[in-house]
RNA sequence: GCUGGAGUAGCUCAGUCGGUAGAGCACGUCCUUGGUAAGGACGGGGUCACGGGUUCAAUUCCCGUCUCCAGCUCCA
């Protein structure tokens, strides 16, 4: 039995349970999801936290009661029928939409019927463990303008063990939660009532983590042949009016007016980096020109949709542009996706998910433009034999994109890198280059980021590892603790030697006990703990304790740099 | 933005059926000078999110605002 079937079985027996209590509820739709299932209702009353429990008794008597699932076929007038009886509207609404004439509905016990496809497992006393979860609003259709239903969360699973095992690992996914561990670890933090809802402070050691993050990519980015840019963070609203933003963007944009004059503070950067290429006359040997900048940028975001440093108002995006010809963009896309993989290689990641978004259908751009770009985008994919899922129509109406995508600790998506063609702002900015034949052309645009934002990829990181960072990104290397007062002296020239060589390392000289201040380092995470005593001192060396071993070794100062050096180097 | 839940010390939370609040951790001072995950004593710290209303009296009841949490929608 599989548990998808399993799980879309529990949503009907939780349907049944509710249209049992409350016979005026109207159906939705209930499939089964990840993780369990839901089911959606339309009900006069809200549904309370207690009546949760309510509904999960009733589904036990029905489980108990052993109905059998029942598969009807039905025209489609005799399902119309049935459910215009039962006054199911969303159920007729969602019959209109069949093609076919024939349907399918399946009868759970004498009373209960609901149009589906099917399957299902034989009979309810299959359902061995579920558990109800939680409850949400949800538009009917996923649309906003519909009426909003109330949604009710379940899980299932083949043992009451196994539904335990997930419920657990639900509880311990939570604790590595960044909103907790970031601020925890004082990483960073979001002083909404003070400064502001999705507005992020780092604290020392984030800022620290930032800039060996921002100190790789620039260094890489040079290496494959960018140049770094600096763009201002406001500019003048008529350069927003050229680009469009102005007028498709505007609820998202923070804008001032001084003296007569209105500025935006910048939701992108594309602008200010297109001014840079207009400054001259392009050749077609200056293609491809690729400017970089890790660019700050805000956008005012609805107030529901933000979430710790993985949705904010104020973000900085490792953001490129790759102006080229048409003849150079295969080869362009298919080096930024290399980029994209060698980068979450070298930040631990290995699960991520490619989709492929194609033409929307309000769009710009003529057929051959959209050809070429998609064709461009789905070869790279191909060459590099990626895995991806094509979302028809989801690209921005400029142009088609990849997304990558990496999963928080809760198994929720989030978009960080993406390849995005433009054909609207070369236009916009009559963007030009002086080809062979010496006539100007229009070069293609990419837009392109590696980690998406600084913000979101370190939220995915500090997940990822639960805060415990490989050596090469730790903000704190190396703390060291001296036992007593008389081998101060030894540890902080120990902790100068180490932070002499680029070491990032603390001593901890405060009048606790030896074990508080270990056990201090460990919820710190840090990565080598140095014991410092007499013992140490009298053979000049260092103990060494590294976290998650048993085993204490004991080194020279210089032999422990060495052995650091070389871990660092290794990125893992 | 929508639906529901929530906001008490730096953190985790208790409490007040309306009479301005308490614990543990953290912090400070002192004692302790400790060999591998919490030594001890004393102490400081709160406009009970913010703004109105009802009341002799509001942290508590009512309304509004802000913010957070879950989900939906959105995400150039």
């Amino acid at each position: 039995m599989d548990l998808e079937t399993l799980r879309h079985s529990c949503a009907h027996i939780m349907a049944q349970a509710v249209k049992e209590l409350w016979p005026e509820t109207r159906l939705a739709i209930g499939p089964a999801i990840e993780d369990g299932f839901y089911y959606d209702f339309d009900r006069p009353e809200q549904f309370s936290e207690e009546d949760l429990l309510t509904i999960e008794e009733r589904m036990h008597q029905i489980i108990q009661r052993d109905e059998p699932f029942i598969r009807k076929e039905l025209s489609k007038k005799e399902a119309e029928e049935l459910f215009q009886g039962m006054q199911e509207t969303y159920k007729l609404e969602l019959l209109k939409e069949i093609p076919d004439d024939k349907v399918s509905v399946y009868y759970t016990g004498k009373s209960f019927v609901d149009l589906c496809r099917g399957p299902h497992i034989l009979s309810t006393g299959q359902i061995k463990a579920f558990k109800l979860l939680s409850l949400a609003g949800a538009y009917w259709r996923g649309n906003e303008n519909n009426p909003m239903l109330q949604r009710i969360y379940g899980t299932c699973f083949l043992s009451q063990q196994e539904l335990e095992a997930y419920l657990r690992d639900f509880e311990e996914r939570k604790q590595r939660d960044h909103r907790k561990l970031g601020p925890n670890l004082e990483l960073f933090d979001i002083y909404q009532q003070e400064a502001g809802a999705g507005l992020v402070f780092y604290h020392p050691k984030g800022a620290l983590l930032r800039k060996i993050i921002e100190d790789y990519e620039k260094q890489e980015h040079l290496k494959r042949g960018y140049e770094l840019v600096v763009t201002p963070h406001i500019m003048q609203a008529d350069l927003w009016k050229t680009s469009g933003h102005y007028q498709y963007y505007r609820q998202n944009m923070y804008t001032l007016q001084i003296e007569n004059k209105e500025f935006v503070l910048k939701p992108m950067n594309c602008p200010g980096h297109i001014l840079i290429y207009k400054s001259k006359v392009r050749s077609w040997r200056d293609l491809p020109i690729r400017y970089f900048e890790l660019g700050t940028v805000y956008r005012h975001e609805k107030a529901g949709v933000m979430h710790g440093l993985l949705r904010v108002r104020g973000f900085t995006q490792d953001d490129a542009h790759i102006f080229c010809l048409p003849s150079q963009l295969q080869e362009e896309i298919r080096s930024v996706i290399e980029f994209v993989f060698e980068t979450m290689k070298v930040f631990g990641f290995n699960d991520i998910e490619i989709e492929l978004s194609t033409r929307p259908e309000k769009s710009i751009g003529s057929d051959e433009d959209w050809q070429l770009a998609t064709a461009s985008l789905e070869n790279s994919l191909k060459q590099l034999e990626l895995k991806y899922k094509i979302n028809p129509g989801e690209g921005a109406f400029y142009g088609p994109k990849i997304d990558i995508k990496l999963k928080d600790a809760l198994k929720r998506s989030w978009q960080c890198a993406t390849v995005q063609c433009d054909f609207s702002l070369p236009k916009r900015f009559n963007l030009e280059y002086i080809d062979t034949d010496g006539t100007a052309k229009q070069p293609i645009m990419l837009h392109r980021v590696i980690l998406g934002s600084i913000e979101r990829f370190i939220a995915c990181l500090v997940e990822h590892y639960k805060g415990d960072f490989p050596l090469w990104l730790a903000p704190e290397q190396v703390r060291i603790i001296p036992i007593a007062e008389e081998t101060f002296t030894y540890a902080q020239q120990v902790c100068k030697f180490l932070q002499a060589s680029g070491i990032r390392t603390h001593c901890d000289l405060r009048n606790q006990t030896l074990n508080k201040r270990i056990r201090q380092a460990e919820l710190d995470k840090i990565k080598y703990i140095l014991i410092i005593g007499n013992k140490e001192i009298q053979q000049k060396v260092v103990t060494i304790r590294r976290r998650g071993i048993k085993e204490q070794i004991t080194q020279t100062p210089e032999q422990f740099l060495t052995h650091l050096q070389t871990e660092i180097a290794s990125r893992r």
